[in-house]
Parts: C-alpha cells; structure tokens; sequence
DNA sequence: TATGAATGAGCATTCATTCAT
DNA sequence: TATGAATGAATGCTCATTCAT
C-alpha cells in the first residue's frame, strides 16, 4: 500500500484537513474494492489513521461512504460548472461534457459505480429492511435529500445542454429529459462494462465514439426502403 | 434461526428439481442483494430447504454463484437464438433484441448486474489477490472459458444483426462491432440506472425510446449551419 | 478410494458379514486418520455402503470406533495366545512377543494408537465432560469392562511371559509386572515415534533392537568404577 | 455463549504478556483435548479473551498450534542445556536427563503428544492432501525446519550423553544414536500409556524405573545356560 | 486528539445423525 | 434391508464498532 503522505506532512494538518484525507483515502478504496468487500481496516491504513480514529471523523463506515460520494458529487459538479459556463455550441458543449462524464464515472470518481449498482449495499445502508424491495417509493424516500439533489444537478447539466441544442436547432426536436436519460445510461453502461470488454479504448476515441453514435445513431438516412 | 419453511408447503421434488429450485432462488437473492451480502442462510430460507442441503447440490457459495449465471446466461442465449432465427429485417430485428436485452437485464436475469458490477466481489470470486487490480489479462485468464463464450455469443448477436443492417443498407457504414459495444451499454447503463430513475418506463416504452435514439441519434440532420 | 470389494462380491454375504466388512473398512480409515478426523462419509465410501447403512450396524461413531478397537484386541489377543501356548524358552518367547506388538502397534493394529493418544476423542467417546480432566478414576470407571479386560490379557501375556523366565533364571529378579510396563512403554513410544525419526527400520530389525537393549540394558557390567 | 470472564479478574498486560498468557491456555486446552478437538472458543475461554482477540495474537488456530509447541519445545531445551553443563558422570546425568524428559512428557509439555500422535491432525496442520500417506519424505519435507531443529536438540542431547557414557566405560560399547531412540522411545511410551495404567508412580519413581531398566535390561547376567 | 486493544455478531462450511422411500 | 436426501449444531474466522489510556 502506498504511502500518499507522510505522518510528518500531515502533523501540520487540522481536523478538517484530516477529514479530507481520510475522505479520499476511502475513496480510494471503495471504489476499487465496492462498498461491501472494503474494510475499515483498509480504508485507515491509506489513510494512515487508526481506525479509531477514523470513528472520531466519522460516525460508521456508512456514514463513511455517504460522505464520500457527497464529496465526489460535489467536485464532479463543480466541473460541471465550469463547463456550463463556457461559450460553446451546444454540440461542442456535448462532447466535452461527455467526455467529463466519462472521467467522472470510469477514473477517479469510480465510487459512482456502487452507488448505481450496490444495491444491496445501499439497502443496508438506507437502513432498509433487507427483505424489502428496493422500489422508487422506499429508496426515494431515504436517500438523503442532499443526494438526489446532487444527482439532479448532473443530469440536469446534461439535460439543459440537450435543450440549449433543440433550441439553437443543432440537435432534432425531442424530450431533453428523455435524451439526458439515454445518454447517462449509455455513460454508465460503457463504464461499467469496460472490464469485460476485449477491446479498451482511450478516454478520447471512447468520447469520440459514444459522441458519434448519440449524436448520429446508426440509421442510414439516405437509405430508401 | 427460526425455521423459515415447512416440508409440507414444498413439492416433493427430485434432485434435479431441487437444484433448479435452488439456483432460481439463489438467482432472485443474489439479484437483490448482490454477491457480498447475499449469505447462504438467505439463499437457503428462500429455497426453502436447509443451508446443509444447499451444500448437498452446490459445493460453495462461489459456485452457487456461477452456476446462477451460467443458468441465467443459458436461458438468455436460448431466447437470442429464436429471435435471431426470425425472419425479419435487421431494423425489426433489432428493436426486438432490444426488447430481449431489456428484459434479460432488467428483470429476471438481473444477476448479469453483479456480473458486470461487483468487480470486488468477482476478485474474489475468481480468486485473485485483493490488491491486484482488475486488468484484461487478469480477469480474462480466470473468468472460466464458459463463461466468455456465453458472453460472447451475446455480443455477436447484436454485432451480426447490426452488420446484416449495414449489408442490406438499413444502417449507415459503421465498424458493426463498435455499435455493438454501444448498444450493450447502453442497454446495460439503462438498466442498471433504473433505480435512481424518477420516471419508470415500461419495458415497451423504453425499447421503443432506446431503439429510436440508438437508431437516430440526437442530430438534427436537416439542420444547416 | 480403492474399491476393497465389489457389489457383486459382497451380495452374498448375510448381515454379520456387512459388519465385518464395515468393521475392517472403519479400522483402515481411523488408523490412517485418527478418530476426530475420520468421516463417517469416508468408511461409507470405504466399504462401499450407504451412510446410512453403517447406522443399521452401528449406532453412532461412537460405537463404530469402539468395536473397532475391541475387534482389533480380539485378533491381536488371539496369536497371543498362539505364541503362549508354544513350547520356547522366555527368552526366546519374549523375542516372538516383542514383534508380535511391533506388529500389532505399527502395522493393521494402528487403531490401538488412537487408544493409547487420542485422550480427546476418548473423553467424548466416554461421554465425559469436556472439561473434567482424565484422572484414572474417571476413566477407568468409564471405559467398558471389556476393553479393560482385553487390555489386561496383554499385559498379563508380557507379565507371565517375563515371569517365567525370572523363574527360570534366565531374567534376573524383579518386579514383573513393572517390567511389563517398561516393555509396553517401549513397543508404544517406539511406534509412535516412527514418522518423526530419521531412520526407519524393519520389523525385524526393529525387534532385535528393542529385545535387545530389553534385555541387557546399556550398562557396561564389566566395568569398574 | 455466555461471558465466560470477567475483565476484573484478569491482570491487565501488556501486548506481550497477553500473548504468552494466550499461549499458556492454548498449551492447556490443546494438552487436554488435542488439536481436533480443541476449540479456539474453548482456549477464549480458558484464556479469558474473546475469540476475536486470539486472532489479533495469532493468525489462526493453525498458527496457535504451532507456536505452542515451539514454546514448549524452547523451555525444555533451555532446561537441556542447564542440565548438559553440569559437571556429572555419564549415569547420573543420564538420570537427570529422564526425570527431566519425563517432566517434559507428562506435566506441562504434553502438548509433545500431540506432536507425536496426531498425524491426521498434523497432516492437516501440514497441508497435506489427507489421502496422501505419511512417509518420512513428505512429512520431514514441510514440517517447518524450525521443529526439526529443536527436535533435535534433544535426542542429540541423549545421543550425547550416551556416548560420553560409552567413553568413558560406564556404558557398554553400542550405537549411542539407536539407544538414544530406545531411550525416547521408553520415554514417550511410558508418559502416553500413563492414562490406562493401573497403578501410577511419581516422577522419581518412574524414572527411577526406567532409568534402572534402561540401564540393566532383564536379563540376569550371571544366569548360566 | 489519537490509538492499540478488545469484542459481539455474523458467515461459510462441515459432519454426525435421522428420515422417507 | 438399503439408501439418497435432509438438517441441527458446530467451528474457524472476519469485521464494524467501542473502550481505556
């Protein structure tokens, strides 16, 4: 296990620095290791705290985790931010920020990852009975407001380019919502799929390639039945 | 543990029953709640037989596991062949691929998720050194040789019914193997979202949206710059 | 596995038979690994019957073991009482007794060793509590009349044998029976011990040796201090 | 299971301490039932910690086994060497060196029974195939080098000390090596037997015995054929 | 504040024994 | 009689969490 920082480095830092590398340390790990198979243990020898003192940061290792896909949220959202506020076509706009969304979901923000498919995890960590289905209803109502939000706040960017593009006539008329749906799916699915795939490709040919495909589907236009 | 079943409820069943039995309830819990946290017990209360017998018929959790998605994999391939052997154009035949991959992943075999999710959980699965990253070379070596071929001939499902469209000029000249890999993405990114999703969609309702963005993209194509 | 007898073989043999059987496959396995570590599985599989067949004869390990045992003393008691009745001098008997015992310690008889070592499995083949301590009276009250009986024929065997010849003259005074006792302790180690030396030795050779340090001790009379 | 200790009745220690107390129990435990049989929740117990903290000490009970007889093994060698250095004849060192084996075999160290006896346990222990015979090659192969070495130590020390017998003419002229195995032979026999013997003797007693036997044989010397 | 030590609750797996045919 | 199937009770080991300093 690599060291990041020295025990000397970290003297100078306070509490809330503390937090933060604590936070990335368990970042680190949970996302190469999923919500279930990452131990407490491991998470404090990255950060190189004991674990109890990780239980001064955090109140359990659920709470843990939340924090930390707050913590990506909240930075990936940031970028998002600076994108938006670009001057660029719709199209332009697009590609980069699909581009940033891939960054998001397969590097470092890979937490994402169980947050989307841990169910189980997170059942166990909204505290649901685990006999309980997970539906819109149950999950909805416990995920901490502040997590939807953020969620919203993504697809919300996507969606609002999408728009700014059916507006300027770039892109066909069409639900923005639905085609913000599609395109953090097709995201999504080619992130997490990329360990079975035989081939990998480059974050820009990748980029490049679900760019095209969104933008122009598969469809022969100048084919005449 | 409370006894979670009575003989009298259950068929008599014979051994092959009961291992089917076994395997779809294995199925339905590890779905729910993934690999990790499944545990025999749960599997067992759901089969309705003791956690001893379940070791009668499967000599690990590891191998429940695999045998659940050889299974589910084998019914997936099955349906794949019948649609395949239709006789339709390559844009029905796609739309109906669609539909099938929809339900593959969506509903029943949504054990394909830990599949394709629980990284983690599959090191371990397959044995590997929790350190060692998940690469191509690693995870390829090891995942059995059945598997990868079920797998495959998923993908060359979707990859030949694209290159037939492309043949017959339905679809635009595009590497057919690349468009493959999209739509399995985007199938699987769909599915795999569906939780945090605010709005459901019938399985219909999302065939016909995916299909038509995989088909037309977002471009407006009579847009003039 | 090895497969000792066929089906075919064994049909004709009446139930006494099957006791037989199961007795000598149950006698192979403990020997080789001990009573904890011996399955009932295994002297199913060994004597080719059903497990739950071994419980029509037996009823429990338990007993299973102990009959194993008593049938071993009866065998071993048996060319006792062959080599008793011949006409030799005690010298020359002490030599045949001697590897007898090596025989019956080292070779098919090794079950007497989980007798004589495996304190553990007795005090739960006696029934006793865990944690009560093995004190003479303990078991000794405990252990059935019978095995006490058999065991006694032996040692008496060595006593009487050793006894005529003190009688004789051919061994010098002494307490016979504590004799005895130092012969068995000898026969028992030097069995026991046989994985862990270096050297191996042949029955033969290994009878000669003990018989004749037995015999004459390491002293040198000759010399004068 | 019900708390079986109190933290009042226990000393605090220090991490090293705690070890060696752990140690302690587990020699106890493991003399009294053996390795099978003992139970990491039955040395807890005796040990009073919880389970948990057994393994903080030891990575497994395997492991545990293992240092309590280097343990065992490292106090008796040490006590071999005090007794070695002193300045006594050939007989008398003799002497002490059984009562001390003795010592060794029955009191505190019997955990060497163990050692000795369970073979199917030490298979386990060593990793070996269980079907796979115990022959010299393979056992002496994986038997950590550590245990032969100190196994060593003593029969060398017998072996020595006969043969410093041998030249100096108190002992008769043989092979000092095949009577240090008779020696440990006797040794182990005596002290396993123990347990079915009818009448018991002291330490001074028993070896006196032996050492008397050992020395003379049976055999009357001045008895003329 | 920071941490080494301790532990309860849990989990996969095994095995002697019983049951139903 | 013989047996395939079923299971309760263990057992070794892990891990999130708390405690004492």
């Amino acid at each position: 296990m690599a060291k990041k920082y020295s025990r000397d480095e970290r003297k100078k830092h306070r509490a809330e620095d503390n937090r933060l590398f604590i936070l990335e340390a368990a970042e680190k790990v949970f996302s190469q290791r999923g919500y279930s198979l990452t131990t407490v243990d491991e998470i404090a020898a990255e950060a190189q705290f004991s674990k109890a003192t990780l239980y001064r940061y955090f109140k359990s290792k659920r709470d843990l985790f939340f924090d930390v896909i707050l913590n990506s949220f909240d930075e990936a959202v940031q970028e998002l931010e600076e994108l938006r506020s670009k001057d660029l076509s719709a199209e332009e706009k697009l590609k980069e920020l699909i581009q940033l969304l891939l960054q998001v979901f397969s590097k470092k923000k890979s937490v994402s990852r169980i947050f989307y498919t841990e169910k189980d995890a997170m059942k166990k960590i909204l505290g649901m009975d685990p006999k309980e289905p997970l539906s819109h209803s149950t999950v909805h109502a416990r995920i901490p407001k502040k997590f939807m939000d953020k969620g919203k706040e993504f697809s919300q960017a996507i969606t609002s380019t999408i728009q700014e593009g059916i507006d300027s006539g770039e892109f066909r008329d069409m639900d923005a919502e639905e085609a913000s749906e599609i395109l953090g799916a097709l995201l999504r699915g080619f992130s997490f799929g990329e360990i079975f795939r035989e081939r990998t490709f480059s974050i820009e040919k990748s980029s490049t390639l679900l760019y095209d495909f969104f933008l122009n589907g598969i469809k022969n236009h100048r084919h005449i039945k």
